[in-house]
RNA sequence: GGUGGCGUGGCCGAGAGGCGAGGCAGCGGCCUGCAAAGCCGUCCACACGGGUUCAAAUCCCGUCGCCACCUCCA
């Protein structure tokens, strides 16, 4: 029974071998906290969440690190144009700003915290280690225009291009107005030297002058820090493929590095069959995101796809899946309604089903996964309606091990956080009162006034389900 | 020019040689005082044209259409 995962450096599905066993270390390219989080990036963090969990099912201890990338040209522009308009911020103060509300969104869908969450601005040292050590190895070099830029040399190392399966000589050639300095236009700077219209406080001591990390040396510094030479899983986004992840293995590698064994890429998220884009205005930004459903629904949508497949955002979406959701939802609720206080109650044993772990070792094929859930809330359901409280009890387990494995447990109290407030304790008295009188008048057949408590109760966002044990009512 | 991906029923979305994934919507039925929820049934799809095979959505060849990346990207 091993997990077996699309390697996008192989492009073959293979099993996945730890480095030490029962460990798995994984490293994934967070985002750089230059503007709000939008739903693309939910995603990403939301994939390798759902790796981590079922990773961790399977009795792996995972060490799973997500880097910020706290500085970079565009955190430092963005705070420069922010200043000039009115309020002056710093961009340290912008990184972190952002950063919050990163965390805030992947708190919002029960992304559990990494093991740990670096910031590049707190591994300089170890990424001029690297950038010394490449340049001694003769695979860097420092710009001769003193700028104190220092680039990675690509036409030094022939393996280029092996993480995109691309050859160099077939690239693209870049119209990088900075390039002047570099020996080819493929090169990449491993550290930028200070400029003059930049704040002092971005520039960091090194051996070439003062400056700031390039973006790619970051994450080779911050995954081999903590996770060592060598590790199990790289991931990211697809965009992050190249130029990013090839940087990174080229330069790692050159540095005497082995780095990932295995690379892996979730799927884009399009709006409406475009990509997002600051052009087009098309992003769809976590905040608005998080108003127009429940959190739990936003889960059960971005993480019900494949984690390979462009996912598409699109009108309806989160209608469709808090349909599909609510019928787990459901049968949750009304399987602990019914097993509350018989033999059966808490009897059923929390364990995934065969057929949806083997759904999830193979490369997390969710889809299918969620395909063994649906079928056994059916199940339990007739169990239900049967009154097979024992075979009841048995799905109730598995179907909660099932949700809580993809995060969707609504039984989770991560989801209930208002239940005890005195509001909704108020409401609750009220609506019991309420469905007494419908109770009693129904026993007198007066259905007139029976609907008429029941159409009042709609009108307010109540609904009513009458089940032979009595009567059931939830929010909209 | 190079690299990779996609095209599946009204919609979403899996599968990758042979038993109708699943969800949403619709329709019929059961249940219900009527509903709701639930259950049962129904809706037998794979861009197009060839080929291989006893058998193709799946493999091969070709065609059409769409998308991503090629130094800002999750």
């Amino acid at each position: 029974m091993t997990v077996r995962l699309y390697d996008s450096r192989t492009q073959s599905v293979v099993d996945l071998v730890p480095l030490v066993e029962g460990e798995v270390g994984i490293y994934v390219c967070g985002p750089t906290v230059q503007s709000s989080p939008h739903i693309g990036h939910l995603r990403s963090a939301l994939v390798y969440d759902q790796w981590r969990r079922w990773l961790s099912y399977r009795g792996y201890t995972v060490t799973l690190v997500r880097n910020v990338t706290d500085i970079d040209d565009k955190i430092l522009a963005n705070a420069a144009s922010a200043s000039s308009d009115a309020t002056e911020e710093q961009w340290w103060a912008l990184a972190y700003r952002y950063e919050l509300e990163f965390t805030d969104g992947y708190r919002a869908l029960g992304i559990l915290p990494p093991t740990y969450e670096p910031r590049a601005t707190a591994s300089i040292t170890q990424m001029q280690e690297i950038i010394s050590r490449l340049i001694e190895n003769g695979h860097a070099y420092v710009a001769d225009d003193d700028s104190g830029d220092v680039y990675f040399d690509v036409a030094s190392w022939p393996s280029y291009g092996e993480l995109t399966n691309q050859r160099a000589d077939d690239m693209a050639a870049s119209a990088d107005a900075e390039s002047r300095a570099k020996r080819d236009a493929r090169d990449f700077a491993l550290w930028k030297g200070h400029k003059a219209d930049e704040p002092e406080s971005s520039a960091f001591p090194s051996p070439w002058g003062d400056g700031r990390p390039g973006w790619h040396i970051e994450c080779s510094a911050m995954a081999t820090r903590y996770l060592g030479p060598r590790f199990d899983i790289h991931g990211g986004g697809l965009d992050l493929r190249f130029p990013h992840h090839e940087n990174e293995l080229a330069q790692s590698s050159a540095a005497g590095l082995p780095f990932a064994n295995h690379w892996v890429h979730n799927g884009l998220v399009n709006v409406n069959g475009q990509k997002m884009s600051k052009s087009l205005g098309n992003s769809v930004f976590a905040s608005e995101f998080l108003d127009e459903a429940r959190p739990l629904v936003i889960r059960y949508y971005l993480g019900a796809a494949h984690y390979r497949s462009t996912l598409d955002y699109h009108d309806g979406a989160l209608i469709e899946a808090e349909a599909a959701l609510e019928r787990i939802e459901v049968f949750l609720d009304r399987a602990e309604r019914r097993l509350e206080g018989t033999q059966f109650a808490g009897q059923g044993v929390e364990l995934v089903p065969a057929e949806f772990a083997e759904a999830m070792d193979d490369d997390l094929a969710i889809p299918q996964a969620l395909a063994v859930l649906h079928d056994q809330v059916r199940a339990g359901n007739a169990a239900l309606d049967a009154e097979d409280l024992g075979g009841a009890a048995v799905i109730q387990g598995r179907v909660l091990a099932m949700a809580e494995v993809l995060g969707i447990n609504p039984m989770a109290v991560e989801w209930h956080t208002a239940a005890h407030d005195p509001a909704s304790v108020a409401l609750a008295a009220l609506v019991e009162k309420l469905l007494e009188d419908r109770d009693a008048a129904r026993k007198e057949r007066d259905f007139t006034s029976a609907d008429r408590i029941r159409d009042e109760l709609a009108a307010a966002g109540i609904q009513i389900e009458d089940t032979p044990t009595g009567s059931h009512w939830s929010l909209d």
